[in-house]
DNA sequence: CGTAGATCAGGATCCTCAGA
DNA sequence: TCTGAGGATCCTGATCTACG
């Protein structure tokens, strides 16, 4: 099949929304790094967390040397939680000396001994970034339940030492942790809507709690609903640890003005394990998660030994491997031999097609023939037809009925997605109000500009 | 090069809710 | 009222990657 380059019609009448793109740098920098040196990576906009800020400083400076943004994270929710602030997250510059436990709400007062805020500002300033994470908490924490107002002074204690420490230029971004339960209720999201409107911030990161790149279709359409309730705030809304179908959706039906996750991680978010204890280690405990691979257009990763069971039956390498030349040149062999290289390269094409489309056909586009939507369901239909082979997949010690039921079931969600995304776009009309535009906020004129090395 | 750290996905169980 | 689908929550298994 010759593929269809239909160059789309661009009057003035029909603008097309640049999409705020934020790439959480995490694990994987090193992989990021080289990418991004090798030209591989268009990322204009970067999340780092204080943890890790000083081994991913050549990343940061190539970015923000090409007038890209850098967004610094202050982990202080992972700080503050029992489950989290023993793990990297210490390593942040106001985590407590260890063995003093979680930070609690008395050292995010503006006049605490320990002065976070304080710390965060000379950092802010000091490492040169060109925003800040407002240190703010899950307000589902079990522990304390009033982190609202405590993150609310928090911020405007934040906005003043920012400016104290020559950050006056550094804009604060508000990352609202939610519970979907308190996200969905109309009242709880009046009260998130009246406290975000006292704040001198500039966008909204949405990180709600259970939801993520695998998010079924009930879960989905309260998203949309719910992040539409967002608008009247007036500000621009990204939707944080949000991959997959689930954000490129949020996207297309226009209800976030961008996207935060990082390359196969942070595509999802969950505090199941924030209070609790953090398990010790044993000595026979392994650690490390198993390699994925993201299959293009399905909407899922797979583990390379899955993946090579898949490739044993009649067109599984067809079906499932890389079709994308400039992105994996030998098809399959290319994608597994570098699969965060081909995720990277799949995640900013997919918002480089999106973005081309003017806004108020974003939803068709995504829901049509060719689009996103349509791609993931035929491909999950396909994927569920293969027969692998039973000696391969015993060689790879997987269970063949069990992942063929796996993936059959993945596609009757993925179906159910369609069906609820395309009922969304009938029934709702087409002067739905969209999240306003996140403009690009780069720290100053970018060095190549200035005519100077 | 040894040690230490986490995230993703699957599955079980219980709950909620909508439709029969 | 029953039933099933989907979600919330918790647990487990997988066997990577950073960093000193």
């Amino acid at each position: 099949m010759a593929a269809q380059i239909l160059p789309f019609p661009k009057p003035a009448s029909a603008p097309s929304s640049p999409i705020a793109t934020y790439l959480w740098v995490g694990e994987a920098h090193r992989k990021l790094a080289d990418l991004h040196a090798a030209g591989h990576l268009p990322a204009r906009r970067l999340v780092v967390e204080a943890s890790r800020l000083r081994h991913q400083r050549e990343l940061i400076a190539a970015v923000r040397d090409a007038g890209g943004e850098i967004v610094l994270d202050t982990e202080v929710a992972e700080l503050a939680s029992i489950g989290k602030h023993a793990g990297r997250a210490r390593g942040a510059p106001w985590a407590l000396p260890e063995g003093a436990g979680p930070l609690g709400p008395d050292h995010f007062r503006p006049d605490a001994s320990t002065d976070v805020i304080g710390q965060i500002a000379r950092l802010a300033v000091s490492s040169g970034v060109t925003g800040v994470l407002s240190p703010a908490h899950h307000l589902g924490d079990p522990g304390f339940r009033d982190w609202m107002s405590v993150d609310s002074d928090a911020c405007l204690a934040l906005r003043t030492a920012l400016d104290r420490e020559g950050g006056q230029a550094i804009p604060i971004d508000y990352p609202l942790i939610v519970p979907s339960a308190m996200l969905n209720d109309p009242s709880q999201r009046g009260l998130l809507v009246a406290m975000l409107g006292r704040l001198p911030i500039d966008h909204v990161w949405l990180r709600v709690v259970g939801l993520g790149a695998d998010a079924g279709p009930l879960q989905m359409s309260r998203y949309l609903s719910a992040v539409a309730g967002l608008h009247n705030l007036g500000k621009p809304v990204i939707a944080d640890h949000l991959g997959g179908l689930p954000g490129q959706a949020a996207l297309a039906f226009g209800v976030v003005s961008g996207i935060a996750q990082g390359i196969g991680e942070r595509e999802r978010f969950d505090t199941g394990d924030w209070h609790k204890p953090a398990k010790p280690r044993t000595d026979d405990a392994k650690f490390g998660r198993a390699a994925r691979v993201s299959i293009p257009g399905l909407n899922r990763t797979l583990t390379r030994a899955e993946l090579d069971v898949l490739a044993s039956a009649k067109n599984g390498r067809r079906i499932c491997g890389c079709a994308d030349r400039a992105c994996c040149k030998h098809g399959y062999d290319s994608m597994v031999a570098d699969p965060r290289g081909h995720a990277a390269r799949q995640f900013f094409s997919s918002i480089a097609r999106l973005e081309a489309v003017p806004d108020l056909r974003r939803e068709t586009f995504f829901l049509g023939h060719d689009g996103p939507m349509a791609k993931a369901d035929r491909t999950a239909r396909e994927i569920k037809a293969l027969r692998p082979d039973a000696a391969e997949a015993a060689r790879h010690n997987v269970d063949p009925e069990a992942l063929m039921k796996r993936l059959a079931d993945h596609s009757r969600t993925t179906e159910k997605i369609r069906t609820t995304l395309e009922t969304i776009h009938e029934t709702r009309g087409n002067d739905v109000p969209r999240a306003r535009v996140a403009a690009l906020r780069s720290g100053g004129v970018p060095k190549s500009a200035t005519g100077k090395p």
